[in-house]
DNA sequence: ATGAAAGCGCTAACAA
DNA sequence: TTGTTAGCGCTTTCAT
């Protein structure tokens, strides 16, 4: 058994067998039949490959072949329970077709995620998952244009040339909506992250569109995303409500705008959750077992991960071939209690 | 600007200039000094690496030296968000110092973890960090035996000939525990999951101390690991509660048992959350704002990633040349109303 | 102060 | 049916 260092390579069986290297590189590539190797010596390598435990040297085959078996994963924050769920999936998904991951936050910072894809590019990922920050449409498209699979999710861009998977934003957040109104909510209040990028204005597009056709009044706080840390954040929402008594639901744009909205609700003087109407984007352990539960609108994150690695499997085996294609998800409202009939 | 394919090698840089590229890759790797190459060429070459936006391809540089400047982290599940927590704080401190991270998750699955480190040294990594499952001291130890620097966390086993950072678990749910006594608590019940892992043995082990010190009596749930799907767990916890209903308090092992075990009381006829005395090991959001809030034993997993990368980079540079050392972080009892006095 | 050249392990075009 | 060989881009020893 080899405890020693040195690894066994293709030219230590040839030498064995006193055949080409060649032979023993087809042979073990699965490429003996095709190019008319016998398959008494096919046999013969192969068994002795196993015996001495034979493992090819991955970085030299990398180099010579420019494959790495490595897929880059970017998102915005992998300790994120969406992101890491995502993360979750993504990996054994890969590793069943044999690709690793290398994944890294973007903190939805657009300088660093550039750096990052020229990081990725340098090590030759031989594809990309990206959930991308504003303003990197540059640096997908280069990437693209270089040949390289590229699947966007979680936010749209009509300017990538790459298949995109995403959620349907608008009718989900309007289907939440009409649930709040159809339970006697009339100030609802929406609180969301600044940015431009299409989930968000989708989401927030909807509440507009909603609220204007009941002909109710919109309540938005729209906190910096640079202010993105729990103490901000809990006290702006906190201030948010204080400032609107009149509010008598909420919705939350993402898992930790709802986290630390409960948060601040709870820390109000005045009122107290069950006295609200609340809705949250995408689902958590808390939402599930908060007192109320809270309803929320969950994303399908298993189909998601299947068919962000099925696009990019397809391109990664037959290239550029297809046009991009843009796939669009159903989420799903899961009503608990803290949307029920305004009290 | 390159959008060809075509990458610039220090070859074009030395056919540039018309000199060899053995000087080229001294000045690229900051060795024109030691092997003397002058200044003025050496700025020179620099200046146009940097304008022809000079790339090094690190698969003929990881090829040529056996380095990737990548490290493999081994963990039981990245969605789970004490992990999820550690890979995040991981990957930016590997980061900082050119680093990446290929990731996996276990599953706490032995035979699953042996391939998955077959597959990290086939792919060279340069280090591990590893929350190893049981069983698996012989593949650790060759890969320490290989040379390649391991960092093994959150499991405690002497037989690792590695460097190692854990937490204080005997004292902690001593600790724990004797806040619970001295609140009143007097049949304390105690969840968690079989595995003869140190982290968990150790648990055990304050737990039965305690109890026998202080005369009390031992409610011990020990979930198998293998059903520890939600469904499972829940309806697990959920009838040891109803066989015991003297129990007054229960302490949850790691912070899904004690997500879960929120769940299963909550869905107890009899009794409310509110009746027992509660701690859990593993922050979590749910814990922080449940009502009541619940005690937890927390890890500090900032200090625990940046002592693992410090001892992982140590060996890195300096090789074998340290005997392994065993760290021993302690953690914080975060007293919340879960776990007041006895009403 | 600089260059020539070997070679890391593998793939694949071409030869035989 | 099998072998010869060039070369991927880089590091590093040894010459000069």
């Amino acid at each position: 058994m080899p405890v020693k260092k040195k690894r066994t390579t293709i030219t230590d069986i040839a030498t064995h067998f006193g055949i080409s290297i060649t032979a023993v590189s087809f042979i073990l590539n699965n490429k003996a039949k095709a190019k008319g190797i016998s398959d008494a010596l096919s046999k013969k390598v192969l068994k002795f490959a196993g015996e001495v435990n034979y493992r090819p040297n991955a970085l030299a085959k990398s180099f010579r072949t420019g494959k790495t078996n490595i897929i880059g994963l970017l998102i915005e924050d992998i300790s994120n329970p969406f992101f890491a769920t995502v993360a979750r999936l993504i990996e054994e998904r890969a590793y069943e077709r044999g690709y690793r991951i290398i994944y890294c936050s973007t903190n939805n910072d657009t300088k660093k995620t550039k750096e990052l894809i020229r990081m990725f590019h340098d090590q030759y990922v031989d594809g990309y998952i990206i959930a991308p920050p504003e303003g990197i449409e540059t640096s997908i498209r280069q990437l693209s244009s270089d040949g390289k699979p590229v699947v966007v999710f979680d936010r749209y861009n009509s300017r990538f040339q790459t298949d995109q998977v995403i959620i349907n934003n608008y009718e989900s957040v309007l289907q939440a909506m009409q649930h709040l109104i159809d339970n006697g909510y009339r100030h609802i209040g929406f609180v969301t992250i600044e940015s431009k990028q299409s989930q968000m204005t989708e989401r927030y597009r909807a509440y507009q569109d909603i609220i204007a056709a009941n002909g109710m009044k919109e309540y938005v706080l729209q906190l910096p995303f640079a202010a993105s840390d729990h103490v901000s954040i809990t006290a702006g929402i906190k201030h948010f409500c204080e400032e609107h008594p009149v509010l008598d639901a909420l919705f939350f744009c993402n898992n930790y705008l709802g986290v630390y909205g409960l948060e601040a609700i709870k820390s109000l003087d005045s009122r107290s959750v069950s006295q609200f109407g609340i809705i949250s984007f995408d689902d958590h352990d808390l939402f599930r077992l908060y007192s109320p539960t809270i309803t929320v609108i969950d994303q399908p994150i298993e189909e998601m991960t299947g068919r962000i690695l099925d696009l990019l499997f397809r391109r990664i085996q037959e290239g550029d071939s297809q046009s991009p294609s843009v796939e669009t998800l159903k989420t799903q409202l899961v009503v608990r209690e803290s949307s029920g009939p305004k009290k």
